[in-house]
DNA sequence: CAATTAAATGAACGTTCGTTCTTTTAATAA
DNA sequence: TTATTAAAAGAACGAACGTTCATTTAATTG
């Protein structure tokens, strides 16, 4: 056989990417063979270089459009006439919200860094920078209204966001507690942290 | 050639585990071959097998000696007679100082439970939850005292392993905080986190 | 000191790897 | 409708993989 009837080309690589993903997220990059896409894809390895130049494009494309997803997604909610506070507890229900939804996309843009070449880990670092810029900014200006109170915004800033990223390794949807409730307990849980008082306000 | 002048077994074993490590850490389980482990130890592939059966028994051997060292290390802590406060910051406190040492064990017995096969897999995630298990008890004793105030000791236990963890990803022993400093600043946010109120005590 | 065991070498095993190439067929453009 | 291009198959490439094996030599045991 040859061209099979109906393919196209754009949703070939839209499926190659699609099921690439979970393969990476469960068994790792490197243990995951272009043989084993193909056969996820339902199509022959040497097709998948009508798609992509090599085996580490598939990974840094599949890094580079979640990170950009996620700064984009973070750029579209409207925090402009919040508190710090208010931008904390939208950052941390976003965060939980948007990841776990795309929880092997998480877990390969943290996972698979190493498996990047020199100047795609370059490019998806500091992607990554600018998420954690985010948190710092919003603690610094926390400590400037007096609503913070922190030893130092960057440890503080490092601190959220590894709690955070923590949820995806133990969330289940099955699990005991909604997706709503671990969002009210994180927010409870990370304004605490940064020093916020929540004393004589109505309690989350 | 062959045997080696003053070659002896159980040395070659544990230079094996000991060069073997920092390879995985680095470039992940399934990219390290047995001969870039031969290589590191001076040694033929063929002769790795006088040791181990197989490269994943060198997996499973690395991590489950990560994971008793680090409860043993643990429960030699005295904390009997502590409050839970005090035993949180003994908790948090021994973490980074035995993580923050042993980087490398650490990132793999968190990256590399997916390249265990199912026996080896069972034990780690064994010696994982009883680890969980410590910050879980403490933090009930915490409620129980009323020194903390939770939403959620099982949220709050996960918050703070997350957040200890994370710790190992960006700490850098040149870095512009000493490990006591970075200790002092995580006690006061953990303890923060998990609602213990410092007001009219001696900060940290 | 002789026999045995331990620890290494280096070649070889079959398999799988990422990738390339030729060929075939479907979709598209002229 | 014909020519061209896109998208697939499938065989093949050399390289590397985990592992085995016969062999050699050092250390240990009787």
């Amino acid at each position: 056989m040859a061209r099979i009837k109906g393919s196209i080309g754009s949703q070939t690589k839209a499926s190659i990417l699609e099921k690439t993903l979970p393969l990476i997220a469960r068994f790792g990059y490197a243990a995951v063979s272009m043989r084993m896409i193909a056969d996820a894809v339902g199509v022959n390895a040497g097709a998948l270089y009508n798609h992509f130049p090599s085996k580490q494009h598939i990974l840094v494309l599949l890094m580079s459009e979640h990170m950009d997803g996620l700064l984009a997604a973070w750029a579209d909610v409207d925090t402009q006439s919040m508190t710090p506070v208010e931008r904390l507890e939208s950052f941390v229900r976003f965060h939980i919200s948007y990841n776990i939804t795309r929880a092997d996309d998480v877990f390969i843009s943290f996972m698979e860094l190493r498996s990047l070449e020199p100047e795609g880990h370059k490019r998806i670092e500091q992607k990554r920078s600018a998420y954690e810029d985010v948190v710092r900014k919003i603690i610094r200006e926390g400590q400037e209204t007096g609503q913070f109170n922190v030893e130092d915004a960057h440890v503080a800033a490092m601190s959220v966001l590894g709690s955070l990223i923590g949820v995806n390794t133990w969330y289940r949807a099955k699990g005991r507690l909604s997706k709503e409730k671990i969002e009210d307990y994180y927010v409870a849980i990370l304004l605490r942290s940064v020093g916020y008082d929540a004393k004589g306000k109505t309690d989350v």
